[in-house]
RNA sequence: GCGAAUAUGGUGAAGUGGUUAACACACCAGUUUGUGGCACUGGCAUGCGUGGGUUCGAUCCCCACUAUUCGCCCCA
């Protein structure tokens, strides 16, 4: 048997569902945004990552999914979604779009040769937005909003917005410079991965989890005193704005994201659940305002977040979140004989092609097993053919909630339906009606599936 | 890259160095020759991750491998 490779997982049944569902939340929040979907390739140049993410940082030295095309060209499979994003800003000169910012979001999968654990997979869908053209905090706290905003839709609770600033790129060597100038006395004291950190990425000995409680860590230098006045202010405006946006967050001076091209506005949104495992982070993001010049772009601000679906879905499994996804069945058509299972098939199609979600049976069992099937499928009607009925062009459908029977005359049975299951929703419209319908649209604009589903 | 735990049917799982591998759920069939969801009866792993070893004999003991899970590193 073949399996799938490691760090990989098939989404199907109820998971896919609420991904979906999330994914939809997501699409139509965007929408309201004023955000631009994008698709970029799920393959990149292998140079793009590494002069984006970092040459030095274990993402690209080791844990991206490189290959050599059949042109022998060196290509790697995205680990993340902005490189790929700002990459086709320049490529696209979106910089030249008179409607700016460039405001993007995208949704997919990402690469990641890594040890699976909890959390963490080879294989995990993000979604995110990139704001490309506006260094206005305005927009800072706005993306950072976002996440948040859907989170507090899908029903989810226990969240924390940490964030904080890395300055720009001369307050960001000044603290760097301090950091490395402060922990080189307690060296020896510190665990290795501290003191490998120190030669790799001091900011991160910060977050270490064997040192934590030393004293070096504790009274290390700030960030926040290592600003100049130009980023405290801006610093200073982002919180404000996130006030203004009612987005609680506590600011978190040792958080530093791993990757070289942030600085100013750095955030992540973890989950605060109980049971949740060690990679707690739901979304995360940052600023990275040289990000398109060292890509070759014109010199041009951004800023963006990622959250990954796997995990998001993990926080609302363990807080039992239920969403409000309805997958009943709506019409079973049961069928015995080879003359009714032709009309069957005829009269499933009738009905789909009108709106309605339609069930039958393909797999040949007996009348008891039939209703056994339309049950699991939570049907709320049942459509019984009878040779005899559909002599006299009737049809038996039964209520499956009130077990009421009708026989319903074949003319009639689209006004039958419209008016059963459309009234249960609350939204009537006749076929007659021309006019407006109710979802919101005016009517040219609806797309018709609002005549018996809303949402 | 490092460390730990686990591996029995469609699912959850019990179990033993020795004839037919519990139990439950799900599923299928029948009681009921075209109106079910209850009840009863029956069916459902030639097999206990893969390979090797110990043994008269291994699902059970040993070794290796693989996979899964969790943690470290790292973290988009």
């Amino acid at each position: 048997m073949i399996i799938k490779p490691k760090g990989t997982h098939d989404i199907y049944g109820k998971e896919a569902k609420k991904w979906k569902y999330i994914e939809k939340m997501f699409d139509s929040l965007m929408e309201k945004y004023n955000y631009n979907y994008i698709r970029t390739p799920i393959f990149e140049s292998t140079e793009l990552f590494h002069r984006s993410v970092g040459e030095t940082t274990d993402i690209v030295s080791k844990e991206t999914y490189d290959f050599c095309d059949r042109g022998n060209r060196n290509m790697t499979l995205r680990p993340e979604g902005t490189a790929g994003v700002v990459r086709s800003f320049i490529e696209n000169k979106m910089y030249g779009d008179p409607n700016q910012p460039v405001k993007l979001y995208y949704n997919g999968t990402m690469y990641r040769y890594e040890r699976p654990q909890s959390g963490r997979d080879r294989e995990l869908t993000q979604f995110g937005v990139e704001v490309l053209g506006s260094d206005n905090p305005m927009i800072d706290a706005e993306v950072i909003s976002i996440p948040v905003n859907l989170f507090k839709m899908l029903g989810l609770k226990g969240i924390k917005v940490r964030i904080n600033t890395l300055g720009d790129s001369e307050s960001r060597n000044n603290y760097r410079e301090a950091l490395l100038k402060h922990f080189k006395p307690y060296l020896k004291d510190l665990c290795e991965d501290c003191n490998n950190r120190y030669e790799n990425n001091p900011l991160r000995i910060l977050d270490c989890k064997v040192d934590k409680d030393h004293e070096a860590l504790k009274n290390a230098p700030k960030t926040i005193d290592y600003l100049n006045d130009v980023s405290k202010k801006r610093f200073d405006d982002v919180k404000k704005y996130l006030t203004l946006l009612e987005v609680d967050y506590e600011v978190d001076p040792t958080l530093v994201r791993g990757l070289d091209y942030y600085n100013h506005t750095v955030f992540e949104i973890e989950a605060d659940v109980e049971g949740f495992g060690s990679n707690n982070v739901l979304a995360a993001g940052g600023r990275y305002n040289g990000l398109v010049a060292m890509l070759d772009g014109p010199e041009t601000p951004g800023i963006g977040f990622a959250c990954g679906i796997g995990r998001l879905s993990m926080a609302l499994d363990l807080e039992d979140v239920e969403l409000p996804i309805d997958d009943g069945n709506e019409i079973y058509v049961m069928y015995v004989s080879d003359s009714e299972k032709e009309y069957a098939i005829s009269l499933v199609q009738y009905l789909r092609m009108n709106g309605y979600k339609v069930e039958t049976e393909y797999m040949s069992r007996a009348l008891k097993g039939q209703f056994k099937q339309a049950d699991r499928l939570d049907s709320k009607f049942l459509i019984i053919l009878n040779d005899e009925d559909l002599k006299n062009d009737q049809l038996k459908v039964k209520n499956n909630k009130t077990k009421e029977e009708d026989l319903v005359p074949l003319d009639y049975i689209l006004y039958y339906f419209d008016e059963k299951l459309n009234d249960e929703y609350g939204d009537f419209v006749s076929f007659e009606e021309d006019d407006d319908c109710d979802c919101g649209h005016d009517h040219e604009h609806c797309d018709g599936s609002c005549h018996h589903h809303h949402e």
